[in-house]
DNA sequence: TATGAATGAGCGTTCATTCAT
DNA sequence: AATGAATGAACGCTCATTCAT
C-alpha cells in the first residue's frame, strides 16, 4: 500500500498523469491491476492519494515555517525557504502536486485547486498581516492577485531549479525573496502609510534575527 | 481554415490538449475529421498551429514594447503591460501557449519550450541590460533563474486574472511591476557596484550569515 | 491517359495494389484524383486497366510463339522463352499481372484468374497436343494440373530471376525447359502408348517402389 | 488462445491478410478485440503466429521426409509427397504460409521470406546432393533457380489442387515428381560428367537447334 | 475538361475498468 | 486478499470516393 503510493508517485512525477497507464503502474509496483483498484478505486483517486501525501507533507512545513515567523517579512522568507527545502528533499513530490498535466482531469482539478488555494491563503495571510486592520478589506483583491503571482514565481523558479540544478535550493529561495521583498515592503508601507522610520530600519535588522529564529525553530522540531 | 484554427484554439484553451478529441473539434467546427487532417496533418500539428498563431502575435508585441522602452525599468514595465494587454485581447491565446497539459506530447513540448525560451530570453535581456558589461557573465545564472520566476509570476497572475476578472488588466500588470521593480533595482545596483560601501557590506554580511546558519543546520540534520 | 497507366503500372508493380493509394497515384502522375476517377471509375478498374495492358501484350507474344512452333516440344520451348523475353522487356508488367497482393480484391481476382486461365489453356493446349486424340479426354485433368504447375514454376522462376538477376533471361528459360522437357516427353510417350513395354514397366516399377518406401518409412515414424 | 489462432488462421487463409479486420476476427472468435491484442500484440503478430504454427508443422515434416530418404531421387519424391500430405491435412495452413497478400506488410514479409528460404534451402540441398562435390560451387546459381522454380510449381499445383480437388493429393504429388524427375536426373548426370558422349552431344545439339529456330523466328517477326 | 474541397466509413490500437474465481 | 481474463468505449488516423464549380 505504501509502496504502491511511492511507486505511483514516482511514475506520475516523472511521466505525467496522462502518460502513466494503470498497467504501467501495476507492473512497476509488481501487483495486479485489480489490487490497485481495490485500494484506490480508480486512477484519479490514486493520483489524488499521491498528491495528498505530498500536499500533506508540504503544507504543514510551510504553515509551520510561516506561523513560527516573527513578522510578515520573516514569514515570507521562511515560507519560501520551507518550500525550496521541501523540494530539495523530495523532487518528485513537487511534480505531482503542481504538474498541470492533470489539471483538466475532473476530480483532480478540484484537489489541485484546493492545495493551491491553501497555499495561496497562507501567502495571502502573510501579505495581509503587513497591513493595518482597516486597510485589509479593500486590499484583499490585490493581495489575492499578489499571492497568485508569488506562488507562480515560486513554482516556475522551482521548475527551473529542478531542471537546471545550477544553484543551491537556498540560493534560489533567496533570489526570489530578495526580489519581491523590497516591493512588498514598499507596498505595505504605502498602504499602511503610518510606519515610522524606525520600523523600516528595524525591519532590516529583524530580518537577520528572523532567519535565526526560523533555523532554530526547525532544529527544535526535529528534536520533537 | 482560419475558423478551424479559431475553434480549435478555443477548445484547446478551454479543455486542454488531451481532453479535446479530433471528433470534438470536427463537430465544433462543423466539418469532418478528414478535413482537419488534410489541413493540419495530425492533432499535434493542429495544436502547434494554434500555438504559433498565438505566439507569433504575443512575442512581437512584447518585443516591440521592450525595444521601444527608454531604459531597463521602462522595458520591464512595457513588457508586462504588453503581456497583459495581449491577454485582454485574446484570453484563450494564453492558455494554448502555456497550458502544460500538452507538455508531455512529443513534438509540442519542443515548441512550447521554444516559445518559453524566447520569452525568457527577452526577460533575461531586460534584466541583463541593467548590469554593466563585465558583470553579465557571472550573473547569467541568477538572471536565468529570475527570468523563470518572473515569467512564472506573470503566468500565474494572468491565470488568476483570467479566472477572477476582478481588476483591469493594466492594474494587474502594475501590481506585478511594482512588486518586483524595487527588488530588481536593488539587485542591479548591487551587482553594478554603484552602491555605497555600507549597503553592500550590510547586505553581503547578512546574506552570508543566513546562508551559513542554514547550512550548518542542514549539516546537523544529516548527522542525525 | 497513357501516362496515367504507365505511372500507375509502375507504382502497382513496385509497391503492390494495397500499398498504393489513389492520392499517391494522382501525385505521381501529376494530375488530380477526380481525373483518375473520370478516366478509370475506381481503383480496381484502374488496376485492371494496367493488368490488361500487360496481359494484352504478353498473351499474344506467347500465343504467337507457341503457334509458330513446329511441334509440341518446340511449342513449350518457344512459349517459355517468349515469357522470359517479355519479362526482360518490361519487368514491371509481370508484377502487375501476377502479384497476388490484389488477388483477394473482388473484381480484380476474376480478371487475374482470367489471364491465368488463358495462359493455362495455352500451356494445356501445348501439352495436349502431344497426345493422340482419343486419350485427350481422360488426360484432361492431369493436363490441367500440369499446366498449373508449369505456370507456377515459370512465375516463381521469373520472380527469382527478377530479384537476383544472376543469369540471363534465356538461360533461366532454358533451365526450366530442360528440366521439365524429359518428363513431359516420357509422359506423352506413355500416354500415347508408343513406349516400349520395358520403359513402361521400368517407370511403373520405380513408381511403386518409391511409394512403398515412403509409406513404410512414415509407418515406422508413427511407431517411434 | 488456441481457438483464436485456429479461427484467425482460417479467416486469413480464406480472405487474405488485408481483407480480414481485427473486428472480423474478434467477432468470428467470439471475443472482443482487446483480448486479441492482449494475446498477440497486433495484427501482424497475430498473422505471424498463424504462419508459424503452420510453418513449424510443415517444415519438419518435409525435413524429416527428405532426411529419411535413401538418395536424391527419393528425397525429392519424399519431400513433395510430404508437402501434399501436409496440405491434405490442413488446407488452410498453406494459404497462410504462402499467400502473398501479406507480402508487402513489413514484419510479415521477412517471416514469409524466412520460411520460403528454409524450404528453398531444403530443395536446393536435395538438388545439390545429386552433384559430385567439385561441381557444386559452379552449379549453385542454377540450383537456386531450380529450387525457386520447383517450389513455385509445387505451390501452384497445390493451389490448383485445393481449388479443384479433382485428384488425390498423392496423385498430384506424383504428377509433379514424374515431370521433373527425368529432367533433374539428366541434369545431374550431365553435370556429373558421367553421361555418354552421344547423350551429351545429342542434348547439346537439340538445345542449340531450338535456340536457333527461336531466334530466327523472332527476327522474322520484327521484320513484319 | 479538370479540380479544390470535402466526406462516410472503417481500421488498428489503447485504456480504464470489472467479473468469476 | 488477490488475480487471470476480459471488455466497452473511444481515439487518432486513413482511404476510396464524390460534389460544386
Amino acid at each position: 500500500m505504501e509502496q504502491m503510493l511511492t511507486v505511483a508517485h514516482e511514475q506520475f512525477a516523472r511521466r505525467g498523469y496522462a502518460a502513466v497507464t494503470m498497467d504501467d503502474l501495476a507492473a512497476a509496483v509488481g501487483v495486479t491491476k485489480p489490487l490497485l483498484y481495490n485500494y484506490f478505486g480508480n486512477k484519479e483517486r490514486l493520483y489524488i492519494a499521491c498528491m495528498e501525501r505530498a500536499g500533506d507533507a508540504l503544507l504543514p512545513m510551510i504553515a509551520d515555517a510561516v506561523a513560527g515567523a516573527a513578522g510578515p517579512v520573516e514569514a515570507l522568507s521562511a515560507g519560501v525557504h520551507a518550500f525550496f527545502d521541501f523540494l530539495e528533499g523530495d523532487r518528485a513530490a513537487w511534480a505531482v502536486l503542481f504538474d498541470e498535466t492533470s489539471a483538466h482531469v475532473g476530480a483532480v482539478a478540484g484537489r489541485v485547486a484546493e492545495y493551491r488555494g491553501l497555499l495561496a491563503q497562507m501567502v495571502a495571510g502573510s501579505l495581509l498581516a503587513r497591513l493595518p486592520e482597516r486597510r485589509r478589506a479593500q486590499a484583499r483583491v490585490e493581495v489575492e492577485a499578489l499571492s497568485a503571482a508569488l506562488l507562480g514565481a515560486a513554482e516556475a523558479l522551482a521548475r527551473w531549479w529542478l531542471a537546471s540544478g545550477a544553484i543551491p535550493a537556498s540560493q534560489a529561495a533567496e533570489l526570489l525573496i530578495s526580489t519581491v521583498e523590497p516591493g512588498l515592503r514598499l507596498r505595505s508601507g504605502r498602504e499602511g502609510e503610518h510606519r515610522s522610520r524606525d520600523a523600516r530600519e528595524g525591519e532590516h535588522r529583524s530580518r537577520e534575527a528572523r532567519e535565526g529564529e526560523r533555523k532554530s525553530r526547525k532544529a527544535k522540531e526535529k528534536g520533537t
